[in-house]
DNA sequence: TTACACCTTTGAGTTGACTCTAAGTCAAGT
DNA sequence: ACTTGACTTAGAGTCAACTCAAAGGTGTAA
């Protein structure tokens, strides 16, 4: 598939894809005779998991840490892959899993203290009294 | 308390504060005599607030959004809160909420996405048979 | 009094991540 | 043959969010 199909399955722009590849964030995608890239649909499935990876907060340059050493499974499955690259790989995601753990605790907590400003506020809208709202005003969120 | 123990408190640069200050991103901290900020608790816990909403994705535009009519809380104290700035606050705070519970489960979702792969590496590493390893293998993973 | 460690300002520089522009190629349809 | 709409490149531009620099003020301590 073109790079325009490629974009909207991944739902990053042409553009982007473009810079993603020349910023070395995925292995080069093959070229057709004149030069156009042909996505498969292993090359968009990479590209997503990639968008994934950034969404939840890894940087472009970590990134291309862990793609550097290119489309690891093929090779795995042709039994020529050294497993250097493939510990570097699980320590990259094992860290990001460490990461998104914590970022897991972080929303929780901030959920709750969402939903505590909120109640406070909503019962200061409807004139009502509310103990939470009250408990919330003691001076520590002054907002 | 001076800018440098403010910055110590919530985690931000002395430079980020200013900074924040400038762009509008909290009312301006009261001054001593010779131009010095001098920061309450109170100020210190709303920073810490918006440096939770910042962390949580919210951009320093809706932040501002946010903060926009100011310490809220001493007003509505003395009674002489209008009604409108107060809804405000609540909806940015409620659309901020409903973008928080999406994310925590888009990241539970990637946690188990990267937790397959991880277990698929590690059971390349260990040159193991790995159930779950050889489902990811399907071809819609290719990484 | 001199040194030091704070503080202040404005404006410029940096970084990360795009996003677009210009100039051009190529293939298919009318 | 010509138009249309894809594609290509290198490099420049943009935006958010800092981050720093320069130049100077203030207050305490030896």
């Amino acid at each position: 598939m073109n790079i325009k199909e490629a974009a909207e399955r991944t739902g990053l722009s042409a553009h982007t894809i473009r810079f993603y590849e020349r910023s070395g964030l995925f292995p080069k995608i093959k070229r057709s005779k004149n030069g156009i890239r042909e996505f498969r649909d292993s090359d968009v499935n990479f590209l997503i998991f990639m968008a994934t990876l950034k969404k939840t907060g890894m940087s472009l340059e970590d990134i291309s840490e862990f793609t550097k050493d290119g489309c690891i499974l093929e090779r795995l499955e042709a039994g020529e892959m050294p497993k250097e690259p493939v510990r570097n790989r699980l320590s990259i995601l094992m860290d990001h899993r460490n990461k998104l753990l914590e970022q897991q605790r972080n929303i929780e907590l901030f959920i709750n203290a969402v939903t505590q400003k909120i109640s406070f506020y909503e019962s200061y809208i409807e004139g009502t009294d509310n103990k939470e709202a009250e408990d919330f005003k003691d001076g520590r969120n002054k907002v």
